[in-house]
DNA sequence: TAGTTTGTAATGCCAACAGTTACATAAAAG
DNA sequence: CTTTTATGTAACTGTTGGCATTACAAACTA
């Protein structure tokens, strides 16, 4: 199972404007830090902003701060923001419907991939930006 | 995040093992009930074959079939003998290290990310191949 | 020896995604 | 109102990963 990695640049960047505590920051500035190409950045920033977790402003002396305390968000919001599709990849192809097996295991399946799902970000929700905030400043 | 999906196809693979009850069961029968190419399905036999979920013979007659019960064999570690990635991608380029932030962001995603993996392979463990077994001929 | 099945290499193909360039749009500053 | 700064977005490239396929040697049975 693989992520993309826009989880772990937005951990990041949201880190960077926490870190800020509401001063704007551009998409240059976050580029610069996550070391990677601006566009990539304001894209990932368009996912931040659908989920109101960042406030964007566009022009002269414009960028972009968090729209709420870091301690009201966390990572499972963060996930949920950013990536689009499903952790676990299911078959590609259909399986044949004259096994019995064939015939019902897509659904056995994908309950346990749910319930993965659901253990896992109720993992990551424990975690706050404001606690990795601080581990970023201790560490 | 995007598993391959070995996962799934493992999880349907060792499902009709588990159904032909010490059966031996080819790749090409296997494959046909996963509808894909039989050496898809040896590759993956042979990651089942190291961490010994199953016992494969070479030449007429032969196949493979499971080394144990279902009742003892879960989907945790099914998931860890057939996955080799990692389930969350990191960042692919360095941060800037001049960046207070960039230069501790990693750890502490490291950090985050084993959790939400242990807490999600502690999920998977709860099911075993025999429940998936028995859901596979209710359902 | 003939027949069956796995192990494995070589290759093709396709989708996903990071990265890059380019430019229109919007907002502030003078 | 013009200049400057910054975002939004489209278009394109390049790379990577992974499924699929063909082909054949190796192992095993009868």
């Amino acid at each position: 199972m693989r992520t993309s990695c826009r989880f772990a640049m937005a951990v990041h960047v949201l880190s960077v404007l926490a870190y800020q505590e509401g001063d704007r920051v551009t998409s240059a500035a976050l580029a610069e830090s996550v070391n990677t190409n601006p566009v990539i950045i304001r894209r990932l920033l368009l996912s931040l902003q659908k989920a109101k977790l960042i406030d964007t402003c566009r022009g002269a002396g414009a960028g972009s701060r968090l729209n709420r305390s870091p301690r009201r968000i966390n990572m499972a919001e963060i996930y949920r923001s950013v990536e689009e599709s499903e952790p676990f990849a299911t078959l590609t192809r259909k399986p044949d419907a004259h096994c019995p097996v064939g015939r019902s295991i897509i659904a056995v399946i994908d309950e346990i991939f749910s319930s993965a799902e659901v253990a896992m970000e109720r993992d990551l929700a424990k975690t706050t930006l404001a606690d990795v905030l601080q581990k970023v400043k201790t560490g």
